[in-house]
DNA sequence: TTGTACGCGTTATCAC
DNA sequence: GTGATAACGCGTACAA
């Protein structure tokens, strides 16, 4: 490998004025970085940044840390961590948990090791999340989609009640009043708020909450086709259902054509996060969506901040609502 | 932070010492060792990764590239390289092209710089891509699902031309003659070859190929759209049509739905790359599928192999054969 | 304007 | 068994 000081025999100075023109400092006679600049080029030298780490203290480097990159959220977060990242100069080392808490262990690990400059995760599991028990030693962490309770950390979440609240409110409003849940995990808020939401519009809507109408799954596909057989085969099934997340959503529309009921007639299904099929189904399917790549922009601003060493009286919670999209006049019959 | 230093201090000992049962290498009396765990264990201690690779002249990372995240394709085969590569101790740096040389190019310096020990790539433009002028400085690459002439790298590719063919046939078998397509760009070999598999199969089972029925897209949802109404357009329209990814069958579908025609009696379609929506259209979607995440398992086995130093007289290429999964008779009226 | 020399946190090579 | 110490490639006082 060449390193600066090749570079420094080759233009005839020393390393430390290589150095200079190579970060910009200045105070370089013009015909002395002229040489350099040519022998930087003539050698193909490239900086090592890991050797400038060393001294600098700072890896210019982030670890992104989510439970499902096949889940298509994350991409979209990712891209929009990725740019704002990379126009500061950051670099992404990418992880997925596969909502294990045990590899979000590990891969908390093998960052802090790699000396992250910041995190930004998304953890599998609010409750027991690696972040709390572990010393970070103030590492700036900022915490996407899935807020922790107590925690000291900046976060950018969705409203998710209102989210729910909305979607019921919409099919309330469209006629129904036996309306189902599908509902996430409860030891995570997105899971948790979306429940409340849907209990809250209930309430307010004045419509008695039927346990046998609220099933909860974990954000699986799989889980939305169970629960989905679930709530059509009870004697007296809900008009509507409202599905906690795109996954499964994609599962309850499944189980929706394997049991031959009619979309939009024997039952009208309204989910959080938008998918592909939501205008492919007939009629096409009213979803909950929300801005994926800003909550990633803006999860990569706070976190760029921190690590430049700003500080807060309080951690920072960016709360972004969601939006319906109406698709369908999801009327009952 | 606390570094091996403040262990040997803490601990008694020389940082030799504490280097020696931080990495395993024995020849230390246990006694010592027990003392040096503690402090290791009180001061809360993780080694600096940074440091140690400045030594040891490898990170133990690698860089990904890929040209566009959100495609569903992409996270398995990122997937399968995670979980292969951090078998083998690698970490991941994760990066997106959106399709832009130039990003690659930007890309490729950031993880050159970052003396990553390996690269796996799905490169933006096969004909101009960066990695080829590029002074790698014998760099480990391996090629994903995209191939480079004559590059001295290795490659995890399909067999395009017999997963298109193989469609294709199938139609044919099924009664069809008039076969459009939607194709990928030609600047790279999964569009470059399922154009080929078509034309080849078309030969063989000798239906005349007709320029009006070839419509070349970019692989992104719009341009299936687009092409798919110029196709449904034709006077004489094709009564079947393959479209060579799952974006732009998407775009497709979009089309036939917005363009009134009934899918599976005006208008049969086979895609390459499996997709949500091919189960829920109907009647469900006669697909090319390929092995996303085996891909990526091997593709990052390979790597490491490089990494390691095996050689080979030549690049090694692996191609992995699709499969078709037929859903519907697809039979023409 | 430029050069010398030290330090960043580790590992590895010698001595002891 | 254990300890000094020289690298690794770079940034930066400080000196010249």
């Amino acid at each position: 490998m060449v390193t600066i000081k090749d570079v420094a025999k080759k233009a005839d100075v020393s390393v430390a004025t290589v150095s200079r023109v190579i970060n910009g400092l200045g105070g370089v006679r013009p015909a002395t970085e002229e040489r350099i600049r040519k022998a930087v080029e003539e050698l193909n030298y490239l900086p090592n940044v890991i050797a400038r780490s060393m001294v600098m203290k700072r890896t210019e480097t982030i670890g992104v840390i989510v439970p499902d990159i096949a889940n298509p959220f994350f991409p979209e977060v990712i891209k929009g961590i990725e740019e704002q990242a990379r126009d500061s100069g950051y670099t992404l080392f990418l992880a997925n948990t596969d909502e294990s808490v045990e590899k979000e262990r590990q891969l908390l690990h093998a960052l802090r090791e790699r000396r992250v400059d910041g995190l930004i995760v998304t953890t599998a599991d609010e409750q027991h999340s690696p972040l709390m028990d572990l010393e970070l030693g103030g590492l700036p962490v900022v915490l996407v989609d899935r807020h922790i309770q107590d925690s000291p950390y900046d976060s950018v979440v969705i409203d998710n009640v209102d989210g729910a609240y909305t979607a019921i409110k919409h099919l309330v409003t469209t006629g129904h009043t036996k309306i189902g849940l599908i509902a996430g995990p409860d030891h995570v808020t997105p899971g948790r708020e979306r429940t409340e939401g849907y209990v809250q519009a209930l309430r307010d809507f004045e419509i008695p909450a039927r346990d046998q109408y609220m099933k909860e799954g974990d954000f699986k596909e799989e889980s939305g086709y169970q629960l989905g057989k679930e709530l059509l085969s009870l004697s007296d099934p809900p008009t509507a259902i409202f599905s906690a997340n795109n996954l499964m959503t994609l599962g309850l529309l499944t189980c929706i054509r394997d049991q031959g009921r009619e979309l939009g007639k024997d039952i009208v299904v309204v989910g959080f996060d938008d998918l592909d099929i939501a205008t492919f189904v007939d009629p096409p399917l009213t979803v909950v969506s929300r801005p994926m790549r800003q909550m990633g922009e803006i999860a990569a601003d706070m976190l760029v901040e921190r690590i430049q060493g700003k500080t807060f009286p309080e951690p920072r919670k960016v709360i972004l609502i969601p939006r319906l999209i109406v698709r369908s006049p999801d009327r009952v019959e």
